[in-house]
RNA sequence: CGCGGAAUGGAGCAGUCUGGUAGCUCGUCGGGCUCAUAACCCGAAGGUCGUUGGUUCAAAUCCAGCCUCCGCAACCA
C-alpha cells in the first residue's frame, strides 16, 4: 500500500482578498504535494478559509452585507486565486460548513465536561465605544490605541482553556521531537517567548460579537475563532468526538502543517494542547515559512504596495509567478517581490535558460532529422558529465525537498538545464552537421532530448504547466520518476512536435510602464 | 534593561550550528559561437561579510557591547 502524506495550509482568513504573500503558502504547499505524488505517496492536500470572527462581522457590516454573504464572496475569491496558480488541493474547506460547526461545538463541550475548559472572568482594559479589550502591553498608558479615549478596567464572564496542565507535556514533546517545529530559529522563538516564561490560560470564548460558533450550553458566548479554525485539520477528515471517519483514520496525524511564521504560536502551542486534550496524536511537523515582502516593506493597503496573485498571473503567467515564489523566497528569512525582480527572473531563468534550451534543441532535431528521435550510437567522453548529472538529479532534489528547501531543489533542476546549454556549445551540433557526422549528431541530440525529458519530470511539481508543454513538444507520455536512471526513456522513432517558445522575453521598461499606466 | 529575528560586491540570496584562501544567480565589462527567444558558452572587474572590542595560530562563522531594520507581546487573526 502507498504511504500516505497529509499536508495542509493554514486556512485563509476571509476578511479581505489575499495578497501575494498570503498566496505564497498555497504554492509552496502545492509544490510539496505534487512532489510527494510524483514520489508515489498517497497525498491528501487540504486548504480553505477561516470565516468566523469579529473582524469579519465588522467588515461585512461596513460592506452592508450579512456575514454569510460576505464570506461566501470571499471564499469564492480565495478559491479563484488558488486556482489561477494551478494548485492541486484535494479539499477546499470552509469553517461555516455545518458539520464543522457542529463538531467544533461538540469538542468545546467535551473539553468543558472533562474540565480542560472552565468558566472564569476575563479581566482587562475595555474601551466601551470600540467594544474592545486591550492588554496592558497593548495600551500601556491606559488609553485606547484605536480611539484615544481612556480605558476602563472591566471584568467579564468567559471560558478559558487550561494550558498549564499540558505545558510540561508539550515542552517534552518539542524537546524529544527536534523536527516538530522548523526552521529551528522559529522553534527557539516559541520556547523562549512562550513556553519558558509560562503559559497563561487561553480565553476561548467571546461575548463581544455574534459571528462565530455558539457555545452549545451557553449561547451568550461564541467559540474563539482559533479553536474553531485549528480544528479544521481534523473535522474535515470526518473526525467527531465519539467517532472517527475513514479519512481521519487514514490520514491523521498530518505529516505537515504549512503555516506563516506569524501564526506559529497557535499551531505549536494551542493546537497541540487541544489535540492532547482530545487524546489525539500530534501532527508530525509544523513548518513556519517566512513572509513575502513587497520591496522592503510588509504589504499593506495604506502603503499602497500590495501585489495580488491574480493580477501578477494576468501580467506574467502562472508559472512565472510560481517560479518566483518557489525559487526566490528564502527558506527561513523573509523574501522580496517586485515587478523588476519578477521580470528579471522570468527573462533570465525561464526564457533564456529553459525556454531557449528547449527551443534550440527541438529546432535542431527538426532541422537535421525532421524531428525524428534517432537511436544514439556514437557516445563520447564528454557525454558522461551530462548523463551523470541527470541521473544524480532525483537524489539531489530529494535531499533538498526532504528539508523543504524548495528553492534549492529548483536550483538543482535548473543546474541541469544550464548544463544542457553548455553541452550544446561544447558539442557544437551545427559543426557536426556541416561535417556530416550524422551518427554523432543524432547521439548529441538524443542526449539533449533525454536530458530535457528527465529533468522536466523533476520540474513538474514546481511548474506543472510548463512541464506539460515540454512533454507535449517532446511528444512523450513518459514522465515517471523511475524512468530517469536508464537514460533511454524517450522512445526511438517518434517525431517531435514543432517547437513553440515556452516563455516570451519581457521588455522590462515597456512592461513597467504598461503596469504603471494601468494604475 | 520584555522576547526574538535580520544585516554578506550594484540587486536578490547561500555560507554561520561543526572557525581555516568569501560562493551562487542577475547586472556590468571583454571575448567566442550562430542551432536558438539579441538567446547560449568562456573570461574579467567588483565585497576590510552593520559597528566596536574579546577568544584563537586563524573569525562572515564563537563571545560581549553598540547601531539600524523587522516581527511578537496572548481579546486582530
Amino acid at each position: 500500500m502507498k504511504e500516505k502524506f497529509y499536508i495542509s495550509t493554514a486556512i485563509a482568513y476571509t476578511s479581505a482578498k489575499p495578497h501575494i504573500g498570503n498566496t505564497y503558502e498555497i504554492v509552496l504547499a502545492d509544490a510539496i504535494a505534487r512532489y510527494k505524488r510524483l514520489k508515489g505517496y498517497d497525498v491528501y492536500f487540504q486548504t480553505g478559509t477561516d470565516e468566523h470572527g469579529q473582524k469579519i462581522e465588522e467588515k461585512a457590516k461596513n460592506a452592508g452585507k450579512s456575514p454569510q454573504e460576505f464570506v461566501d464572496e470571499l471564499a469564492l475569491e480565495v478559491r479563484r486565486i488558488w486556482d489561477c496558480l494551478n494548485t492541486s488541493y484535494d479539499k477546499f474547506v470552509r469553517t461555516t460548513n455545518p458539520y464543522h460547526e457542529e463538531v467544533v461545538a461538540k469538542i468545546f463541550e467535551k473539553l468543558y465536561k472533562q474540565g480542560d475548559i472552565y468558566k472564569g472572568f476575563y479581566e482587562g482594559l475595555y474601551c466601551t465605544p470600540c467594544e474592545s479589550f486591550f492588554t496592558s502591553s497593548q495600551a500601556p498608558d491606559g488609553i485606547c490605541p484605536d480611539c484615544g479615549r481612556p480605558l476602563k478596567e472591566t471584568k467579564e464572564e468567559a471560558y478559558f482553556m487550561n494550558l498549564q496542565k499540558y505545558a510540561g507535556r508539550l515542552m517534552e514533546y518539542i524537546e524529544t521531537h527536534p523536527d516538530f517545529i522548523v526552521p529551528e530559529s522559529r522553534k527557539n522563538e516559541i520556547i523562549n517567548n512562550f513556553l519558558k516564561p509560562g503559559l497563561q490560560d487561553l480565553c476561548v470564548s467571546r461575548t463581544s460579537f455574534k459571528w462565530g460558533i455558539p457555545v452549545s450550553f451557553d449561547d451568550k458566548h461564541v467559540i474563539y475563532v482559533w479553536l474553531d479554525a485549528l480544528t479544521n485539520y481534523i473535522t474535515f477528515l470526518g473526525y467527531d468526538t465519539d467517532k472517527q471517519g475513514e479519512e481521519f483514520k487514514k490520514y491523521w496525524p498530518a505529516d505537515l502543517h504549512l503555516i506563516g511564521k506569524d501564526i506559529l504560536r497557535f499551531h505549536t502551542i494551542y493546537w497541540p494542547i487541544i489535540l492532547m486534550a482530545l487524546d489525539l496524536p500530534l501532527p508530525k511537523q509544523i513548518f513556519g515559512h517566512p513572509w513575502v515582502l513587497s520591496g522592503d516593506d510588509k504589504m499593506s493597503k495604506s502603503k499602497g504596495n500590495v501585489l495580488y496573485a491574480d493580477k501578477l498571473v494576468e501580467q506574467f503567467g502562472t508559472d512565472a509567478v510560481r517560479y518566483y515564489l518557489l525559487h526566490e523566497i528564502p527558506y527561513a528569512n523573509d523574501g522580496t517581490i517586485t515587478y523588476e525582480l519578477l521580470i528579471e527572473r522570468t527573462n533570465s531563468d525561464l526564457a533564456n535558460v529553459l525556454g531557449n534550451l528547449v527551443n534550440r534543441t527541438i529546432s535542431m532535431s527538426h532541422k537535421y532529422f525532421e524531428g525524428k528521435v534517432i537511436k544514439p550510437t556514437a557516445f563520447e567522453d564528454i557525454d558522461k558529465d551530462l548523463i551523470t548529472s541527470v541521473r544524480n538529479l532525483p537524489e539531489k532534489v530529494d535531499e533538498k525537498m526532504n528539508e523543504w528547501k524548495i528553492a534549492d531543489a529548483l536550483t538543482e533542476v535548473f543546474e541541469v538545464y544550464r548544463k544542457c546549454n553548455k553541452y550544446i556549445d561544447e558539442t557544437m551540433p551545427w559543426v557536426l552537421a556541416k561535417e556530416e557526422k550524422m551518427e554523432r549528431l543524432a547521439t548529441v541530440l538524443y542526449n539533449l532530448l533525454e536530458a530535457i525529458r528527465s529533468t522536466t519530470i523533476l520540474l513538474s511539481p514546481f511548474l506543472p504547466e510548463t512541464a506539460d508543454k515540454i512533454f507535449k513538444q517532446l511528444n512523450t507520455e513518459n514522465r515517471y520518476l523511475d524512468s530517469i536512471q536508464g537514460f533511454n526513456g524517450l522512445d526511438l522513432g517518434i517525431v517531435l512536435n514543432k517547437p513553440e517558445p515556452l516563455f516570451q522575453r519581457i521588455d522590462k521598461e515597456k512592461k513597467l510602464k504598461e503596469i504603471s499606466d494601468q494604475n
